[in-house]
DNA sequence: ACCTGAACACCGTTCAAGT
DNA sequence: ACCTGAACACCGTTCAAGT
């Protein structure tokens, strides 16, 4: 497949893949850039050819998984181009759903210290409001939502952190298994989301 | 102070402060044992006496993270003995400011990889449902303010993994600033706990 | 420009040995 | 019973050296 990339200067993108898979395989507590190396067959210390430590590499990696979050929130998105309502509620359990069939990118992009890994990358950083950063795509929604409903009391900022606050908390409990329920989570979660008492 | 401590048996004791001592201060990734030995003026290896290993003294200090921030709970609790409602409000407040007063605090008890960390004390584990377990305290409150109100038409167990994960939400965003507002954060909290079209 | 190997400081953990 | 010191395998990182 890629057998032109060894010493061609694709390391670094190989590199990013692996580390992704690896943190996956082994979570983000285990994870080593020694490991990284070898499971690309170059030396422990090639790697800072292409990346300054390995928070730096840690950085990329998290910028590749938050473009996979962005896309997955984009593609809910689109299931109701013409309801923001709808579609808010159905990016929150995409939002969802995306951290609990990836448990590991929770940590990955919430828990480790990123304020030193975000240099790196526009997809994190301070840039929060490009296009592209997840935290674009979910507030956008929120403006359309809020725009579109006259009877809505509250304001953005509150509503952006009342949304991604919500759907941020029951991906950690649920995808942590912090929340000792056992049974059917979509549902409990769908029956959450689908509540007239609350905006959705 | 506690000079009867050294050589003494205290040293588990010891041990457990320090350690959370050094958690707060250098933060959960750059914890380590044999630092903590180190401060506590005995060896690398002493700690093995008292501990099983690196996890088990995580999951003693998380331990005694996890009483505190019940105390934290059943404090909010107290200051409205009679309405339910302003409880559970007042304790989704308490929730956030004690994770945003402690911000390390989240990494040992919700990102940790405590599964494997579990099996020490009973506030962790799966008697999620003893007392002295946040959960059971945030359960109960959850539990009073459903029966005290017959017009809410959410179950138990939703109304449950809806409270926590909003405030849950709300303190990583907050406390980890991965959400990127200026300005008051507690009168944005609040007014998301204040408004009339959540149970709050 | 890109990679390697030796080296250093720092880990977690084990084990034989001391009191 | 409680603690120490040497030792081992594994880290991140630096540096001189190779192509």
């Amino acid at each position: 497949m890629q057998n032109q990339s060894y010493h061609h200067g694709d390391l670094k993108a190989e590199l990013i893949r692996m580390g992704l898979k690896l943190l996956d395989q082994e979570g983000y507590e285990r994870f080593s850039l020694r490991k990284v190396a070898k499971a690309c067959n170059v030396s422990q210390t090639a790697p800072y050819r292409h990346f300054k430590d390995k928070d730096q590499l840690i950085a990329a990696i998290a910028a590749e998984a938050t473009k996979e979050f962005d896309q997955s929130l984009k593609q809910a998105l689109e299931k109701f181009p013409d309801d923001p309502k709808k579609q808010l509620k159905e990016m929150g359990i995409a939002y969802v759903n995306f951290f609990v069939h990836n448990p590991e990118y929770l940590r990955l992009l919430f828990l480790s210290d990123i304020k030193s890994k975000m240099k790196i990358d526009p997809c994190l950083s301070e840039n929060h409001f490009l296009d592209g950063h997840p935290f674009h795509t979910f507030f956008n929604a929120v403006k359309r939502y809020k725009n579109n409903s006259p009877n809505e009391t509250m304001g953005e900022k509150e509503l952006m952190l009342y949304c991604w606050g919500l759907v941020h908390g029951i991906s950690v409990l649920i995808a942590n298994r912090d929340i000792p329920f056992e049974g059917d989570y979509a549902k409990l979660v769908s029956s959450i989301m689908d509540s007239e008492k609350f905006l959705w």
